[in-house]
DNA sequence: TTCCATTCTGGAACAGCATTCCAAACGTGT
DNA sequence: ACACGTTTGGAATGCTGTTCCAGAATGGAA
């Protein structure tokens, strides 16, 4: 009576949960989040929507599936690569978490959408980890991580975005920002001089440094926040 | 043969932009993000989708519009009652922001999905005339801000999402916190240690404060990297 | 006033979506 | 060979955003 008995049930291009992700992810890479539908994804496995549906429990299923399958191999690949000292390895976790929502943005987007789902835990115990390393005391733990964890999700979600509205629009990434940069720089200029006076180098900036940066600014508040003093390292 | 030239066109009882925005935001704030529909849309204001689509270039649009609505009057609330200091000035900025998007979760889904649209820029806007007062070398302005204003859609994002899904199944705040934890609490230990260390203050834990605990962790990390050295302020 | 071009309306129609349903095919233990 | 639970895949359902278009309302010109 039991679900899963038999190790190898049916012939070898059965249809299985695992094979199903996998084509998932190669939708969404080929095609952005847009691109994974269950017709699609139909056609790609060579059978009809119901078939699916038996390995699958739905839509939000199969995309938080495909992001967790993405993000175990990043977490776990960061953290391999990372030595012992928790700020660096930090910064890896995280950097290495850009890098795969840069290459892959339908990964941001499908993070956002999953609040407390595996793969947003995977991540968290990754920073939680290293935040207990620095040495922050317990009772602030939780919002030090929460912390730098948001602020992954946020970049990563506008990393998403960004990348969505280009593919819809037809252009490139340079293509886009030159289009923001040009409406910026028209705005009224007594409502908004900040952002007239960024909007020359939106075009020519790099994403990756300034992530990093905002991870060092609160790594900075980290440190000038511990216990022993707001003095240096 | 201008399009807007007199000023009052038409009978009291007309469609306009500005009545579709007010019914959307009405519709987004008592059905959720899956409330906004053409067809919800329509009813509420007696008419067909082919009017609405007169004013609204599409749904898209219509979401912004209503996103901007909503947010200008949180910015200029938000600066007009703060003082002149920058720091707190950026805290109530962020703090102002956190409520609206709390209040109205949605707010925070349609500003991830609007990057370098009017609602984000105002938001951007406020962040970054405070980066500068807070003496931000100009090379550092860009990310500075940058990395306040993802926080803050991060944040946003997560607390759209969690109301979302809260939603659909059916469960308040606590609810679905309550699942969470237990579910965290049942994770491997061997893997898992920060997550269920944590788990148990997961239901009881203030978001709001968390949230500021974050902004000032950016803004200690700012003050520490300042020219002036990172003594204390 | 009468006419007309323009602006605006609203209902029908369309393509595409996630999801459900179910009759048939398949494998396996007897 | 039989029967039974598992798995399949195609049709059907109800929803969505968007387009289309006949025609009503409106303001200016004759």
């Amino acid at each position: 009576m039991g679900k899963k008995e038999g190790t190898s049930q049916r012939r070898e291009e059965s249809l299985s949960r695992e094979r199903i992700i996998e084509a998932s992810i190669e939708l969404l890479d080929s095609l952005g989040e847009a691109g994974l539908t269950f017709r699609a994804l139909s056609e790609r496995l060579a059978t009809g929507p119901g078939a699916i549906y038996w390995h699958i429990a739905s839509k939000r299923d199969l995309l938080i599936a495909a992001c967790d399958a993405v993000v175990a191999r990043t977490v776990d690949g960061s953290l391999r690569e990372a030595g012992a000292a928790p700020e660096a390895t930090l910064r890896a976790l995280a950097l290495g978490m850009f890098d795969t929502m840069a290459a892959r943005p339908w990964v941001g987007s499908a993070l956002i959408q999953a609040p407390g789902q595996l793969p947003m835990v995977r991540i968290f115990e990754g920073i939680g980890q290293q935040v207990c390393a620095l040495g922050v005391p317990p009772e602030d733990q939780w919002a030090t991580a929460s912390a730098l964890l948001h602020y992954v999700l946020g970049v990563g979600g506008q990393h998403a975005a960004n990348t969505q509205l280009a593919r819809t629009h037809g252009l490139d990434r340079s293509g886009l920002l030159e289009g923001v940069s040009s409406v910026w720089s028209r705005l009224e200029p007594a409502d908004y001089p900040f952002a007239r006076s960024v909007a020359a180098q939106l075009p020519l900036h790099d994403d990756r440094v300034d992530f990093l940066t905002g991870i060092d600014l609160i790594l900075g508040g980290i440190r000038a926040s511990r216990p022993g003093g707001p003095g240096l390292e």
